[in-house]
DNA sequence: CCAAAAGTGTTATCGATACACCCATGT
DNA sequence: ACATGGGTGTATCGATAACACTTTTGG
């Protein structure tokens, strides 16, 4: 972990020491757009307030895992259990959280004089159906569409989090779609588990190709139930199961 | 330098700041063998001296990105520039340098107190031709065989992040061959690369189709060259052209 | 009966796999 | 001449992609 020479430099730079943060990437499916879950964050600033978002995150405790620090801060924000949760990136720029705005911020909730934070990234799934405590202590969170995001200047580097989180899911998505499974209600038609698909993917897939492929697919059961107060056709529903569900190899492939 | 003595007894746990490192998992491929770069750690005890490996790595200085810390303790261990470097997974568990012996060599190689640390995992590719500085002041590093890993215990939770990093590389091999030619010489036979191909993904290529596949590659070039001084027939040799390879899109499948 | 979306099969093309013999070189 | 590994093509199979009409239901 530390080579002998480091601890010879003259400025002794091991003596510093980032605060270590968890940030959250909340992706929900309405059956329409792709969410986004986002904090509202307001800054007392001279005469007036600033409001912005930020994405979900918290400073790591004491004796906690990162993926116990993600975890808590999502049970904290919507009270599940259970939520579907992967690392993907950490962010180490130093300059990440020098913007004064967010320095300011940092200080004032925290009690604690931050100079720089290291924060690790997790991509968290949630079923948007799951009734979920939005007002957790003094946080207001909302979903927002993902395509808002680029409009939008997000606390910190929380942009470009977003962005890399996007990215992950895209090509997990790709490789394989066990994580449609976790934005979908545990019920769903064929058609949203494609509208989902493409519109994560950005594609147009083909109504009767991309059932044979999903078919396929160890876990995914059809039910002898259709959807209910459609004005046309009702349309059958599947379901996940993940303890059928054997994780298939990926293809090579370049 | 900062005071982050804030108080590790209050109650308040956002003040509890672990330290930051990086740690690179370096492969390289001897032509036979798939090989890990690891430090020699000596721990004096008692009476003698304890001796094991570590992977190379480092407290983040100051105003160092994550990215450039990785470069720079290859650059120290190395003498080199220009290494592919590729950020894999952070570790964070509380307990990861806990063991006494860790503690212990910590504290006497940093002369700092230190409580835990959370660190980043970089996967680093070499070409092991490349002439490299291994004494650098007073650390040792040499090449080991990455099936020997499963017989060493290595310092922290070392082992966890090699083995991750072994996973991330046979992932990203299985999708895009790229990771192959950071590896092997400038020029290299089929062969060369069939055989690392192979090792890293435990498969066994048949040699045509292995070589009809990766002449569809863009920028890998076969030369007007042949391998000199082999008893048997001299194999053609190839060179990937970095600046002609366009990244091939993956493709979607289950 | 009209609108809206659901459901369903076949063909063509492409990529992946399986497989065996002759060639060039050094000793 | 022989031993060693290098180099090469074809046929089969399976997966993907393209494509359009009929059915159900609510209003």
């Amino acid at each position: 972990m530390i080579d002998n020479k480091v601890s010879q430099e003259t400025s002794q730079p091991i003596a510093y020491n980032p605060h270590v943060s968890i940030d959250c990437v909340v992706f929900g499916f309405d059956g329409e757009k792709l969410k986004i879950l986002l904090i509202e964050r307001t800054i007392r600033e001279g005469d007036g307030n600033y409001s912005d978002k930020k994405l979900p995150g918290s400073i790591i405790y004491q004796d906690e895992d990162l993926d116990t620090a993600a975890t808590r801060v999502l049970n904290e924000l919507t009270g599940l259990k259970n939520i579907f949760l992967h690392q993907f990136h950490s962010f180490g720029d130093p300059k990440r959280t020098s913007n004064p705005r967010d320095k300011n911020w940092l200080e004032k909730t925290t009690n604690t004089k931050i100079g720089r934070i290291v924060t690790v990234g997790y991509l968290a799934l949630i079923k948007i159906s799951r009734k979920i405590i939005f007002e957790s202590e003094n946080t207001t969170a909302r979903w927002y569409d993902v395509k808002s995001l680029s409009n939008m200047k997000l606390a910190f580097d929380h942009n470009q989090i977003a962005e890399e989180a996007l990215k992950h899911i895209r090509h997990q998505v790709m490789l394989q779609p066990y994580m449609l499974f976790e934005l979908l209600p545990r019920k769903f038609t064929m058609t949203q588990l494609r509208n989902l698909y493409d519109l994560i993917l950005e594609t147009k897939s083909d109504v009767r190709n991309f059932q044979k492929k999903m078919l396929q697919i160890d876990g995914l059961e059809q039910l002898d139930e259709v959807q209910k107060n459609v004005p046309y056709r009702a349309p059958r529903l599947y379901r996940f199961n993940k303890r059928k569900a054997k994780i298939s190899k990926l293809k090579p492939g370049f």
